[in-house]
DNA sequence: TGTTTCGTACGAAAATATTCCTATGTTTGT
DNA sequence: ACAAACATAGGAATATTTTCGTACGAAACA
């Protein structure tokens, strides 16, 4: 169920490099243009100018604000990880699965993907689950 | 794990719009540009030709390939709609949860999105599991 | 048989996403 | 104070994806 706020907020999904740059302030929280090129430069070539660049594409698009109270901006996401990673997993879900969670669920988990600990976890939430 | 074979094999992901095509191709199995194509139109405004360049385009990739022995060609998707929903989906949980599939059922199952059928097939599922 | 409809092929245009060059100003260290 | 290192801004170049115009041949049918 998606609200009408939701639907309205959400002008433009992240694109694939869009997506990169948020896991690393998801991971490290706000950070500097800087620090963020650096971790991706871990994985990837990229210039700095170009992180940049996308990096303030998102603040126009709305993904991400900045303080520049400081010369070194500091980049904020706007909306809250699990948020845009629940709408990310609902498209993901709708459009490979038909909507249905437990058929991707279920192949999650047929698929040697799920540690001990996690299956414990996941019986304990089903069983509450039932309890509603 | 992805074994050698796979990794070779698989030389390009398909695109959004290419994804559109696969799971028309999915659902009604092999099909030609025209029969594709009314399906998109069902959803979205989308000219013959740009559905067939698509289609093309997808039989280079080796995405699909085609029976000309008619001339209405009729187009087969390759790969098995499982190896490939597979593949996107382990993409999906290695960028979005750090690999963690459990992390991604939780997310899932917390949101009510799955239905009471679904939650006794993943226990049942899950018992299975115990016992390996 | 002629014309309208339907098919493919191909290239180019348009839209989108990504990368980086250059200009210019600020800070840092000597 | 000066040079080197580092910061942002903005636009242009590139790459990728998507869409469609045009050409042309085959089939349907009046």
């Amino acid at each position: 169920m998606i609200s009408e706020q939701e639907k309205n907020s959400r002008k433009f999904d992240p694109t694939k490099s869009e997506l990169e740059i948020l896991q690393v302030l998801w991971e490290h929280g706000p950070s500097t243009v800087r620090f963020v090129n650096d971790r991706l430069n871990e994985q990837k070539d990229v210039n700095y100018t170009s992180t940049l660049k996308l990096m303030q594409i998102m603040v126009e698009k709305e993904i991400l604000k900045r303080d520049e109270s400081q010369m070194k901006h500091v980049y904020i996401v706007v909306e809250e990880e699990q948020k845009t990673k629940n709408h990310l997993l609902n498209k993901f879900v709708d459009s490979m699965y038909k909507g249905s969670a437990g058929s991707l669920v279920m192949q999650v988990l047929g698929n040697n993907h799920a540690s001990k600990e996690d299956i414990k976890a996941i019986k304990e939430l089903l069983n509450k689950l039932d309890k509603e």
